[in-house]
DNA sequence: GCATATATCGGAACAGTTCCTAATTAGTAA
DNA sequence: TTACTAATTAGGAACTGTTCCGATATATGC
């Protein structure tokens, strides 16, 4: 990544503070220019032990908290399905899921409007794909319904 | 689901069980049934409730072994990557991943042939798709090229 | 039935994440 | 600049979901 991009997406970050009404911690912008800059996907206490190099005493808690916030903003997102426990399926025939963020209900969707999901090439460089999963999220009707 | 249809999984899962060699416990297909009759994809948890009000002594440790047999078996699947820990991406931008299933590593997958991906119409009679995740999982080119 | 490899139970251990509270700090206004 | 205040942090305890461990029990093949 080129250092403007990084300054945009820093600056970006700051305006959103701004306009939010958030504090522009040291510790904040430290996180952020972390997760920006990474290529690699890290995890929270990847996060946690590069940010302390710079600021020795930040704690796990600020990390997590930090990037659950910088999701909220939408200046970051996450691999996998944030924060729940497995759960199982006993059809194993080909079909896809709707997650309920709010109730955590799972829907099965087998519509055929997906059909079978191919790889783009693009994956040929990079490995050899056994199962593609497909995951939608939103809000289910009932909660939908619901007032807040 | 018919009462067939039931009797039909059941009686797959104790062939596969007799050709892996694996032994046919109570405790086993007590799970598996509970699994397999399930429409709401259950946490381990859940189905550990529903197998001791027949199996009162079960433990949850055996329910949890029995629940990844079962997914290594492919007689039943798992809704979002199991036993995995949150991951964060600081590319906002409409992409997806391909997750190694041996080394953990992840690569972004941009390529064009997925396009914007589409929710089936069978959606709206579920709910609002607020975003869409797509996960490829599969060896990647440097795991697949060692000695297992 | 007997032998034995396999599976179970129960509880302790573990990992990742979140909660709690006192102390600190960024932003704001005088 | 200084003082004020609401937001934020550090540190550690607590929590949750999952796995491990060792003693006991059991399904299967003979």
């Amino acid at each position: 990544m080129h250092e403007d991009e990084l300054d945009r997406r820093l600056e970006h970050f700051k305006e959103v503070c701004r306009h939010e009404g958030l504090k522009l911690t040291h510790q904040r912008m430290v996180i952020f220019e972390e997760v920006a800059k990474s290529r690699d996907h890290p995890d929270a206490d990847t996060v946690f032990k590069s940010v302390r190099d710079k600021v020795p005493t930040v704690s796990l808690d600020t990390v997590y908290r930090t990037l659950w916030m910088l999701n909220a903003m939408g200046l970051i997102t996450t691999v996998g399905p944030p924060r729940e426990k497995v759960r199982f399926d006993g059809d194993v025939s080909p079909h896809h899921h709707f997650v309920c963020s709010r109730c955590g209900a799972v829907y099965d969707v087998h519509g055929p409007a997906f059909g079978p999901i191919q790889a783009p090439d693009e994956i040929e460089g990079i490995g050899q794909v056994e199962s593609v999963r497909l995951e939608l999220r939103g809000r289910c009707r009932r909660c939908a319904s619901q007032i807040e």
